[in-house]
DNA sequence: GTAGATGATGCGGGTTCCCGCAAGACGCGC
DNA sequence: GCGCGTCTTGCGGGAACCCGCATCATCTAC
């Protein structure tokens, strides 16, 4: 079996290493990658079946490396180790994975015998292994309850984009005041309101400004989030 | 000597603790902290004037601790280090170093040997020591020249707050109209207009909103700056 | 098949934003 | 003092945003 790992940072490479090592004895060869760019690039050469990625990256993050590895070989078992939860990370993962493909997400802060166990299960037993923390962000985002629907995130992003209600509206083929409908939901369920009002009629909030930087604050969106949305926009751009 | 680490990854605080105990021999304890907090507690119990700070950690980050810190005993050494150099970092920690006060900004992609002649340096000469890169946003941050002054950074900040234009003016003490002219300041210097408008009339984006994502993506605004923005807004609201 | 829920769309109008134009205010050099 | 540049402020208007109200299509339940 071969290994290949892709985390930028040096330390915590080396740590995985010796995990990995210990885990999976019949594991003769670990190769390191400590960008994403470098992580595909070894995937596809060493055709790795098992690899551990680091979200948050530097050159290239772990979302966008783990999808053309997966397009490449939708059968390669991935195991994410990232330092955080947010639900931006979490959504971003579950939008890549294939059907049926075995996968886990880990975080940096579980013990060295949760990555161990979790190393074991994907890797030879080929079973998900979601880390209680994530799965709670996870669910959160797919039921309804208290959560964001697709077409909700789709608008969250558009707006954080910077878009016009009318370039959302030809984006996401919608009449303009479909799009509003969409945003004066957003409002609702991200609790825009709450301060934007009080007695007083001033001192209010900018509605779409504010509900961009409520969706950072809970980790709705972050940077990673925001850059592979500017990519996407980017590219719909030339299209139109 | 005693050495205060404050920094939230278990690998990175080990590896710390070695390099401040190889570079430093004089130095007889070091004491662990693995969050803001407990950073600012044990500073004060232990008098340490020698602290080594992360940015970026969960409970209360870097920026935050460093400033009480530096409130109760001015004369503090800290060095920071982090994994980036973002201007808002940048902008963040020059804002807060009392006059006089050796600091260093150290990026923990540099080499072992930077690190502990940086540990030297500070703790042992009482000399700043900024890495070349940081120095370098730094640079661009205060100098006029491609970079913002203070107050496009203000008018940056209120904007991704999301607060309105009226709200804006109350709050830095201007006209509404002068409000608005340092948005236009802002907007030119961001570039905001250069995608905005194609020859078509249409598929504009929404200045305001687009501002804000730009300077995210420049990291000129991150995660921790929206954060203390936040809470001093807060602040701010409960006065008025 | 009928009723109710959900979502898309159009219309109208109140508010906010964006900004050109022009008049003062302040500082700086000479 | 005079001129010049920078910053602030007011006015006005066109565009964009926010949203209540009403209509229509689709889908689900019974």
């Amino acid at each position: 079996m071969k290994v290949l790992i892709v985390e930028d940072d040096p330390l915590h490479r080396s740590y995985l290493h010796e995990a990995v090592s210990a885990a999976l004895p019949e594991c003769e060869t670990v190769i390191e990658a400590e960008n994403g760019t470098m992580g595909e690039k070894l995937a596809r050469d060493h055709r790795s079946a098992h690899v551990v990625m680091d979200l948050q990256m530097n050159n290239r993050n772990g979302i966008e490396a783990a999808r053309t590895i997966w397009k490449e070989r939708p059968d390669t078992r991935i195991l994410f180790w990232s330092n955080y939860s947010d639900e931006a990370y979490v959504r971003g993962v579950s939008r890549i994975v294939p059907d049926g493909a075995a996968y886990g997400y880990v975080l940096k802060s579980a013990s060295d015998e949760r990555l161990k166990l979790a190393l074991r299960s994907i890797f030879v037993e080929a079973q998900c292994v979601i880390d209680r923390e994530v799965r709670g962000m996870q669910q959160k985002s797919l039921g309804q309850t208290r959560g964001f629907s697709d077409t909700e995130y789709e608008i969250l992003i558009d707006i954080a984009l910077g878009l016009t209600d009318r370039a959302i509206a030809r984006r996401r083929n919608l009449s303009l005041r479909s799009v509003q409908n969409r945003l004066q939901q957003l409002y609702e369920k991200l609790d825009v309101y709450q301060t934007a009002s009080d007695d007083h009629e001033d001192s209010r909030f900018n509605l779409r400004a504010r509900a961009v930087t409520i969706a950072m604050l809970r980790k709705l969106l972050n940077y990673s989030a925001l850059e592979r949305a500017e990519s996407e926009l980017a590219e719909w751009l030339k299209v139109v």
